[in-house]
Formats: C-alpha cells, structure tokens, sequence
RNA sequence: CGAGGUGUGGCUCAGUUUGGUAGAGCGCUACGUUCGGGACGUAGAAGUCGCAAGUUCGAAUCUUGUCACCUCGACCA
C-alpha cells in the first residue's frame, strides 16, 4: 500500500486525535518544513500562500479603520527594554540577545524584538508634539522571537511572523475604544475569513500583557475539545507613555501623556485554521484564504481534447478572480485526488471525455465530500458554490463551538466540565484567589477570559458578588 | 528545568535480547503498458547504522561518555 494512502488509513482510524494528527498533516501538506535551530519552522509556499491571504484580508479591514502600516528595526537597545518596569519582567526570560557584531563585543547588547512596543513608543514620542498629530495608529507586519521552552509548528515557534498594531491617543476613552474595535476587526475577520468563530473578553490580571492595563483576547475552539487563544488586544493606558516620555501639547495648552493600545495576531492563525477545520482526509481551508480554491483534474488526460478543454476552463476561471491550479502532472486522478483533499483546495473540478462529451463538468466540494455536477464552463456557479462552501464551514464550526459551551455555577461544575473538553460559562467575582483556586485545580492547563454586559446581569440573580461571566477555557 | 522515549538510504521502520557480508516497504531514475478514486512490469541509483572512546579476531548489536530530536509536565501568541 501506497505510504499516503496508508497516512490517510491511519488518519481516518483515530477520532481526531492532536498532537500528531497535526503534525502529520502540516508536514504531508508541505506546509512547512522544520529549520535548522529548533522551534523554527521554514514556512513553504503552500502554508506561506495561507498566509499571504490571511494579510491581504487583514489589510482590507486596517484600511477601512484607518491603520497605516510601517517597519521598525528587528533589533533593540536593551535599554529600551527596561524602561518599563513590567514588561521587561515579563519579556526578559525568552529574548534572544545580540552580544558581539562586526567581530566586536558590543557596548550595548542589541535583543531580537519580542514585540516592538518600546522601539514604537520611542518613535511615537518623536512624532507627538500637538494633540493635531493624534491619534497615531501604526500596523507593522514583522516576525519576533521568543526563545519558548517547548514549540509546536505554527502554535508556539521560537520565531514566528505576526502583525502588531500600536497606537497612541489624547484620551483614556478614545484609547480604550481603540482596543474594542480592533478585537472587534479581529472577531469579525475570524469569522467571515478564517470561518472559525470566538469567544472575545477580557484575561485575568494574572494572563495580561506584560505592561498593559487591560488584556483581551479571543478565543477559538478547536476539534479535539481545546482552546486556542486566537488574539489579543491591549489597553495600555499611559504606562508606556510614561516610561517613553510620550507627551503632547493639549488643545487647553497643558503638557499631557498619551494613551496607548497595541494588538496582534500571528501565524498561529494557520493553526487555528488546520485545528478547527481538518478532517480524515487532511486539512479543510475555507475559500476567503485557501492559496488555490478550484483545482482542475483532467481525467484520461491522454485523450484527445481533454488538456485543451482543461486550459480553457483554467482560463475562465482565472478570468473571473478564482485562484485556480490545473493539476497536468503525468499521475493517476486517484492519486491527484487524494493530493489535494489532503491539502485541503475547496472546490475540485474533474474534466474527462464523458464530461466533455455531455457538456458537464463533476465538481466536489471538500467540506461536505459531495460531488455534483454542472454544465462544463459555468463560472458562476463556481463562484457561488465558493460562498456557500465558505458559509457552510463558519456554520459547521460554530454548531460545534456552541455544542462545547457548558454552563456551571461551581467549582465542581467547572472542573467537570473543563475535564470533558468544554468552554464554561460561570459567574466568578474576578479576584486572583479564584483564579488561582481554579488553575490549581485544573492543573493550570486553563484559560480565563470575561465578558461583561447582557449576559452579566443574568448571572448576577444568581446571587453572591458575581458580576461577570467567565469563559473558561482548557488552554492549548 | 523534571519524567519518559527515539537516533539505521529521501520517508516510515525491521535487525540489537544471543556480536559474524547492511535489510524491507514507500519514494526516486530509465524504458514499456496504463490513466473516471492513490495502476503495473522490468532494470537501476542511493546508507562511514547520531558522534566519540573502549571491549573483541570481528560491533548497527556489548560498555562508557556525548550530542540531537520527540512526547508529557512547569512558562508563554
């Protein structure tokens, strides 16, 4: 038996079962090899390709919220690390340093950014001199490194590509309403791109951002019953503002500091996406960000006309904005089959004698497995069936989401059913003592977020001080 | 950093207990027959058995050391 087929085999016997099953299917699906010092990874084409999609979507909704995007250097002065006091406390233990350069010790160690805040707020207080020049609202696409102890391919990699927003602004309130809606802009984006829906609020003083006032986050859930943190967005207030002498000259002619906010989303997006929609036969990409979103087999390709009328379909779909691969390689259909399931293409479309004869072309969709056939050529239908393909994985992801969501108003409730894989909605007063009681008790393998609003004054008949709802999550 | 495990052609592994010519499947190359759900035949290329030292007439196999990687924990996007 063919190894792939004996991979598939193998796939479809377990219950879907990580930490292997995705291993398997990121290394199969070429989309990433390992690199050479360990917790890197060489992204290739394919999961590049993913990623591309994933910033030109991102960059579509930046612009429409006003985010300009920039570059600032990879490497920071030390000391700029250490202007806060928190966030050096909390970076210092997994940044890579450079020690020597040009063949000399260097006066000042240089580290790798593991985030820019500090090299960005430097900047920013450069740029402010009235509150005319407010808000800065600045995007960078970069990688980062953080020398993790343990690494896992696109979920925690000692380097990985993210994009971090920072901003600064005249107000606390405009600030914070910044930190909304960009993880409004993320939610959104999750949705309607990546088809996974989340859970968004506000981390526990103990999981905040090192530096940061308020932290929240999204969160995503995965096939196996575990929770991935798919965002974040922090309120900084003038912490940072401080630290870097960000100052401006208010419209009542005072000196004042600015408020601050960054937010950020990284490849581990791409592990979200294998996580939360693959299946037996490999990975699932939803139209909005799949690298090729029709491929074309030609079947007895050898047959006259068959490649031809092939072509030409490939020409009409590229026409009409369809991302579309014809698949000619001197291989058996089966095998080209099997190929890109496993890599996950949305819409495959089989084009043979028969079909060409009757004016038809089979078309699978890879979501459902189903097959069905159209009139050979037609574009439009192709591109509809894009949509509904795309629709139907947030629906699917989402009924599974919902069926994982479990409600407790004790601590037993909450262990239970964070054993059994499940998100749990319970009131909690929001105190650290808690927090701990419960990550003790969980093993610490949880993660906390809170929702304040509606939802709130509901669980607050349920007595006690409980004034807001906790998300409780089995932490990845 | 704690606890386990694994290092043998490109990949997945067998062989190690009991030392005796380096193996299999897949992949790869060439030619031919095939092609509607992972085709087949014939011929071929490819490995200082992670590294180092030791024991031995002889080491993938035994001993010691060392390095790398993987899994599970503590820390984190």
């Amino acid at each position: 038996m063919a190894k792939e087929k004996q991979f598939v085999k193998d796939v479809a016997d377990m219950e879907v079962d990580f930490p292997q099953w995705y291993t398997d299917v990121i290394l199969k699906t070429e989309l990433v090899d390992y690199g050479p010092v360990k917790g890197t990874m060489v992204i290739r084409p394919y999961g590049y390709a993913i990623w591309e999609n994933i910033q030109n979507e991102l960059n579509k909704r930046f612009k429409k919220v006003g985010v300009k995007n920039a570059y600032f250097p990879l490497l920071i002065p030390e000391s700029y690390l250490k202007k806060e006091a928190e966030h050096v406390e909390g970076f210092a233990p997994e940044v890579a340093v450079v020690t020597h350069a040009g063949g000399n010790k260097l006066q000042e160690p240089l580290v790798i950014r593991p985030t820019s805040e500090t090299i960005i707020c430097d900047m920013f207080a450069k740029w402010m001199e009235s509150y005319r020049d407010l808000p800065i609202i600045i995007n960078q696409w970069a990688n980062v490194m953080r020398w993790e102890k343990t690494t896992r391919p696109f979920l925690r990699t000692s380097e990985f590509l993210w994009q971090e927003g920072h901003t600064v602004h005249a107000t606390h309130e405009e600030a914070e309403a910044e930190t909304q809606l960009m993880l409004n802009v993320y939610k959104e984006f999750a949705e309607n791109a990546l088809a996974i829906p989340v859970l968004t609020g506000k981390k526990t003083e103990k999981e905040k951002f090192a530096g940061a006032v308020a932290t929240y986050g999204m969160e995503a859930m995965m096939l196996d019953g575990k929770s991935l943190q798919a965002g974040t967005s922090h309120y900084l207030g003038q912490n940072f503002a401080k630290s870097f002498n960000m100052k401006f000259l208010d419209k009542d002619g005072e000196l004042k500091y600015g408020y601050s906010s960054s937010w950020g989303v990284s490849t581990r997006l791409i592990g979200a996406l294998i996580m939360a929609h693959g299946d037996q036969r490999g990975l699932v990409i939803p139209p909005v960000v799949a690298p090729i979103q029709v491929v074309i087999i030609p079947v007895a390709m050898h047959k006259e006309g068959v490649l031809d009328k092939a072509n030409e379909l490939k020409q009409a779909f590229e026409n009409a904005g369809i991302r579309v691969e014809l698949d000619s390689r001197d291989a058996s259909p089966g095998w080209k089959f099997n190929e890109w399931e496993m890599k996950g293409v949305p819409v495959r479309v089989e084009v043979g004698p028969r079909d060409i004869e009757n004016g038809k072309m089979m078309v699978m969709r890879r979501d459902t497995l189903e097959k069905q056939e159209y009139a050979l050529g037609d574009v439009n239908a192709i591109l509809d069936l894009l949509k509904v393909v795309q629709s139907n994985m947030l629906e699917k992801s989402r009924k599974m989401r919902d069926s994982r969501i479990k409600e407790a108003d004790s601590i037993e409730g909450i262990l239970q059913a964070v054993e059994t894989k499940n998100f749990v909605k319970a009131p909690w007063c929001g105190c650290r003592e808690c927090e701990d009681k419960i990550k003790e008790q969980t093993q610490a393998t949880s993660r906390i977020i809170s929702e304040d609003s509606a939802e709130n004054k509901v669980c607050a008949v349920c007595g006690k001080k409980a004034e807001k709802v906790v998300v409780y999550a089995r932490a990845y």
